[in-house]
This record gives structure tokens, C-alpha cells and sequence, in this order.
DNA sequence: TTCTTATATTCGTTTATAGAGATATATACA
DNA sequence: TGTATATATCTCTATAAACGAATATAAGAA
């Protein structure tokens, strides 16, 4: 029963929430995470530890990247409860949006690419990197 | 999706969750419940506070007695949440233990004539009453 | 009215969680 | 060697939960 409300604890925090339905379309980083959810870094990979530590996510380094993805069920009850999300929930506005976002995305060359642009953007003077901008 | 996500924080507590499947055996008073769950008055009544607020639970006055139960299902997304609940779970541990307690209670004249009985065991020196024994 | 009972709520304390920002680590690349 | 990048972790703060004990409320009985 712990870990029945464990899981139910893991799904209890919105942004969590969001991170497991977006894993159900596949493994993920944590910048493509930032990217969709649009959150800082620390917090998402704080809910990423956090899923990691309830048992739901297993994780691989890629070079520099960290990949996320859904943990094979280890029992029944976890199986049920990976299905309850993947069938119940995945129409609602905001399970959606996420993902037809993750999917542009992609199609753009994924987060890789996203960062790069995103980092061009601050260079020019994005307040959150200002000490980070060329001098001149 | 805050509505998801509540639903699953007022699972995420091992009382409450006990208290939920128990009342998919239909409705019960708070002296039930604190003789299932052996848990203080003050304890069971927040965490029915708490699945009120959540609207996960009604509850209605009969005399002195507060009885409450399941609410209901108000959208899909509610009932499938119900249905995972019911479906999956039920063959634990703890919940087929508290079942089984439960029906004992009922078996045994229900929750009025237990409370009688404790109330007597106490009267005769329960530490936790021990201030309310009489005095010779 | 007063007493008892079932339940709710408040109080004080403790622990958990969430957040932003800063710093640390680990890998890749020059 | 550096240096930059992706991610993890730490620090500090704020808010929320949980708990037992005590008190309050509401209904019934005497």
C-alpha cells in the first residue's frame, strides 16, 4: 500500500503530472522537458529526481544529455497504474498541448537545436543571462 | 488537470486511501471508520475533511452520527478515477484486512455498540482516559 | 436546564514540498 | 590543459501537511 500511495503522491504535483504523460510518448531529456513545460532547469530536473525516486523513471547518460523514460512495469499494480494514465487522461488540454509541442520540437531537430537558438536569443540580452552577454 | 492532480494528492495519504476503499463498501459513520482503522477521532475527521474538500466524498447528519460516502461521479474523468480505485486494489493487504475488521464491526451490532464497549473498557483505566475514570 | 456522546475545529509543533538562484559535477571539445 | 554545455545539487525561503491534544459544537437523553 506504500507504494500504491507513493505513486499517487508522485502524481500529485501538476508539473509531475505533465512529465510522466509527456515520457509516455517516449524517452526524453531534460531539455527537451524544459523546452515543453517552459520551467527552469532546476525545477524540472528536481520532479525528475523526485519520479526517479518513486520508482516510476529510469534514466541513461547520453554524453552530456541525462535521458528519461518510463520504468518497466515491476508488478501488477504498477502495470494498472501505468495504464490508468496512458488510457484515462491523455485528451485533457494541457496533456495535449504538451505534446503537440514536443512533436514541433522535433520536427525542428529537437531540443539540441532548440538550445542553440534559445542561447542566441539571451546572448542578445534575455535578462535571465545578462551577466552571460558579450561585453561589447 | 488541477483537478487530476488533486484526486491524486488526496490519495497520496496512506489513511486516506485506506478510508477511500473503504467506502466503496458503501457508507459509513466516523466511529466506524476510527474502529477500522484504529486511528484517533481528530485524525479520521481531517482526512474526511480533506476528501470532502476534494470532492471525493458527501456526507449527511443522522442524529449525532456523520455518515459519509463516495460521491457520485461528475465528469469521465471522475468515474474512470472511481473505477481504477475499485477495479485494481482491492486485493491488498491493508484494504483486505480492513475490509474484513469492517465487516466484523457490522457483524457485531456496528460502530454504536463497539464504542459502547470500549467506552467500558476504559471507564476501567485506558491510559487515554484515564482522567475521566472515576475517582474511587 | 445539564450531561453525555459523536464529531469538528483549533493550536502548537514538526516534517515535507515547492520554488528560484547559485554552485557543483561531468562530459565534450578546443 | 582550459572552456562551454547539460544536468544535478545545494541553500534559503515560503507554504502546505500531518500529528496529538485540547477545545468547541451540535444533538439526544435525563
Amino acid at each position: 500500500m506504500e507504494q500504491l500511495a507513493q505513486f499517487f503522491k508522485a502524481l500529485s504535483d501538476e508539473t509531475r503530472l505533465r512529465i510522466m504523460m509527456l515520457l509516455t510518448q517516449g524517452d526524453l531529456c531534460v531539455c527537451d522537458l524544459m523546452f515543453v513545460l517552459d520551467e527552469p532547469q532546476s525545477k524540472v530536473s528536481r520532479h525528475l529526481a523526485y519520479l526517479k525516486h518513486s520508482g516510476l523513471t529510469n534514466s541513461r547518460r547520453a554524453g552530456v544529455w541525462m535521458h528519461y523514460w518510463l520504468k518497466e512495469p515491476v508488478d501488477n499494480v504498477h502495470r494498472a497504474q501505468l495504464d490508468f494514465l496512458r488510457g484515462q487522461f491523455s485528451h485533457l488540454p494541457q496533456f495535449r498541448m504538451d505534446r503537440e509541442k514536443l512533436l514541433e520540437l522535433k520536427k525542428q531537430g529537437g531540443c539540441k537545436a532548440m538550445m542553440k537558438f534559445k542561447a542566441a536569443r539571451w546572448s542578445k540580452g534575455h535578462p535571465a543571462r545578462a551577466k552571460h552577454a558579450p561585453l561589447s
